[in-house]
DNA sequence: TCGCAGGGACTCG
DNA sequence: CGAGTCCCTGCG
C-alpha cells in the first residue's frame, strides 16, 4: 500500500530552495510548502511547512524511504558542517549561505542528468523543463496520470531512446542538440560508455569519459559529476557563476574558465561543488550582476 | 518590433 | 585560439 510518511528533526533541508536551485528539472510547484517530484520512476509529493523540520513524503512506503529517498535527498549528509566552513570563508559566501541555508544537492540518476543537461546547453530552465517533459510523455512510461496538470512520466531508458530520430527529438523541441542526444545514447547502448563505471572514476578520467560524448563540454560534464556521481569537488561554471565569482573575487573583471576552475578548486576545495550551488541559487534569486553586465556594454 | 540572451559546445579560419 | 553558429523561447 502506498501511503504518507514522515521524517522528523531534519536540519538544512529546505524542499523549495532544494528543488528551485536549478540541479533538478521535473518537479511541480502547487504551493511554496508543497511540491511534486519524479524520480527514480516514482511520482511523489513533499510537503514542508515554513521553518518546519518535518517532512511529508506522499506515495510512498517506509520501505522506499529508508532504500530510495533518504539516499536521494542526502539525509545522511551533515550539512551543518558544510554550511559552517563555507559561511566562514567571507562575507558573500556567508551571505549566500544563509540565504540558501536548506540546500541539499541530490544523488540524481546519471542518465537522466547526462541528457538533461545536454538539452540545457544554450537554454533558460522553463524551456529546459519543457523539452525534457515532451521527451518523458512521447517515450518514457506512464506512471500515473495527472487531471490537474502534466501526466507524470518515467525518464525514458536508452533502449527506449534509441528507437527515436533525430526528426522525432527535434518535435520536442530541443533543436540543435537532437544528434548530441543521438550520440549519447549510441554511446551508451554500444557500450563505449558505460555509466556505472564512472562511478569508480577519479575525476580527471570521468570527465574525459563523458567528454567523448558530442555536445558534453567541461560544463555539461561536471553538472552530472556533481548531481549525479556525488563528485563534490567539482565546480560547474556557466555564464551565471562566472559572472558571480568575477563580481565578488575578481573586482568584475572578465576572467578565462580556466582561471575561475582554480580559483574555485584552491578557495573552497573539496566543499566546490556546494559552494556552487549556494552561489548559483543566491545569484539568481537576487538577480545579481544582471545590471551591471548592461552598464558594460554601454 | 525585433534583437538578444538563456546554467554551451562545435566548427571553422 | 577567437568568432560565428546552432533550435527555440521569453523578455526588454
Amino acid at each position: 500500500m502506498k501511503n504518507a510518511v514522515v521524517i522528523e528533526g531534519v536540519q538544512n533541508f529546505n524542499i523549495s530552495q532544494i528543488l528551485e536551485c536549478g540541479q533538478v528539472f521535473r518537479f511541480e510547484k502547487i504551493c511554496d510548502s508543497n511540491y511534486t517530484l519524479i524520480a527514480k520512476d516514482k511520482a511523489i509529493k513533499i510537503t514542508q511547512q515554513p521553518n518546519s523540520t518535518s517532512i511529508i513524503i506522499k506515495n510512498t512506503t517506509s520501505g522506499e524511504l529508508e532504500e530510495i529517498w533518504k539516499p536521494y535527498l542526502d539525509l545522511d549528509t551533515d550539512y551543518s558542517r558544510i554550511t559552517q566552513v563555507l559561511a566562514s570563508k567571507d562575507e558573500h559566501m556567508k551571505k549566500a549561505v544563509e540565504f540558501g541555508t536548506g540546500i541539499r544537492i541530490l544523488r540524481q540518476d546519471p542518465w537522466e542528468m547526462l541528457i538533461s543537461f545536454i538539452i540545457s546547453q544554450n537554454k533558460a530552465i522553463p524551456h529546459i523543463k519543457q523539452c525534457i517533459y515532451n521527451i518523458t510523455s512521447k517515450y518514457g512510461d506512464l506512471i500515473e496520470e495527472n487531471s490537474y496538470g502534466q501526466n507524470y512520466y518515467t525518464f525514458p531508458s536508452p533502449e527506449q531512446l534509441i528507437k527515436v530520430s533525430d526528426e522525432q527529438l527535434r518535435e520536442c523541441k530541443v533543436g540543435f542538440r537532437a544528434p548530441y542526444i543521438l550520440d549519447a545514447t549510441a554511446q551508451i547502448i554500444e557500450g563505449t560508455i558505460d555509466l556505472t563505471a564512472i562511478f569508480h572514476m577519479n575525476i580527471e578520467e570521468a570527465r574525459k569519459k563523458l567528454m567523448q560524448i558530442k555536445g558534453v563540454g567541461p560544463k555539461i560534464a561536471d553538472c552530472v559529476l556533481l548531481f549525479a556521481y556525488n563528485k563534490m569537488e567539482v565546480f560547474p561554471t556557466d555564464v551565471w557563476i562566472k559572472r558571480v565569482i568575477e563580481g565578488y573575487y575578481f573586482e568584475g573583471k572578465d576572467m578565462p574558465l580556466p582561471e575561475i576552475q582554480k580559483f574555485a578548486k584552491d578557495y573552497f576545495g573539496e566543499l566546490a561543488g556546494y559552494a556552487q550551488q549556494y552561489l548559483f541559487f543566491h545569484g539568481r534569486e537576487e538577480g545579481l550582476f544582471k545590471k551591471e553586465k548592461k552598464d558594460l556594454k554601454k
